[in-house]
DNA sequence: CAAATATCAGCCTCACTGAGATAT
DNA sequence: CATATCTCAGTGTGGCTGATATTT
């Protein structure tokens, strides 16, 4: 018997998309676990952040500018409705759409969840320096807009 | 009617966790794009790279050392059989285990899945020099080691 | 008529769990 | 007996598709 290591394989630890699915895995693991007690998910955050930085939008518009479905949105938004984060009304101009509204209770839901996830990110990063981590972000940054 | 640009939100943008999971989505669309026409998914050319590079493994230090689960080994194993990329048999020595070995269909396959997957690292990463995606993957790789 | 929106029903992959059979 | 392996059945999320009704 011997205490057989299982290293990853060098081809995989030399290829870029396996290792940005597996730090994926972790920051889901870390962010999921962040937000397992607020009734909330990945989603939810991520509209929320889009509501309260360009105000009252369709879902259209927060499907686009957050890269979630159109069909998640109608799912997470009915959810935030029934708790009271968003008020979801007819556009009075454009019947096709309707517009989602963050309220106070969402405003305060949100800002619970930010200290949450940005916990989360410290432990995601926690090898890296301050400045190692800023390239990181600013190198996927160009990664992900250059889609 | 406003051409209504619809920017991501910038706490998003500043997120490291919304970023990874964003790239993780650039990256296994490339990857399975690349990998449509052959058959295999990702997990495949994990595996086979696992085997060439360590000669035959049971599945449970294939699943280890990979990061696949042991439930999902059997399943990508089975269709390896079937295809002729690897064979199974059970252990002499252990006979809880089976030995998966590479063969040389499966190592031929490997080449090919390994070129395609080249291309897609490419695709992804254009808009890095070759330093910087070097850069990237130096601290991917540190952010994955430190789970 | 073409295009955009909201909604619904459903698909598929992937990561994961639990349990059982077998062997050490 | 405890532990490890393999297998199977099944779960849940997340990303996505297709179709429909409505409105512009």
């Amino acid at each position: 018997m011997d205490t057989t290591a299982t290293p990853t394989p060098a081809r995989l630890r030399a290829l870029p998309s396996w290792l940005i699915n597996q730090a994926a895995i972790a920051a889901n693991r870390l962010t999921d676990r962040a937000l397992a007690d607020t009734g909330s998910r990945r989603y939810d955050f991520a509209m929320l952040a889009a509501l309260d930085e360009f105000g009252p939008s369709s879902q259209a518009d927060l499907g686009r500018c957050t890269g979630i479905d159109r069909s998640d949105v109608v799912a997470a938004i009915n959810a935030m409705v029934d708790r009271g984060f968003v008020d979801r009304s007819p556009d009075p101009a454009d019947g096709r759409r309707n517009i989602v509204t963050l309220t106070p209770a969402g405003s305060e839901h949100l800002k619970r969840v930010s200290g949450l996830l940005a916990d989360a990110q410290s432990e995601l990063l926690h090898a890296l320096s301050a400045d190692e981590s800023k390239t990181l972000v600013e190198l996927l940054r160009r990664v992900v807009d250059s889609r």
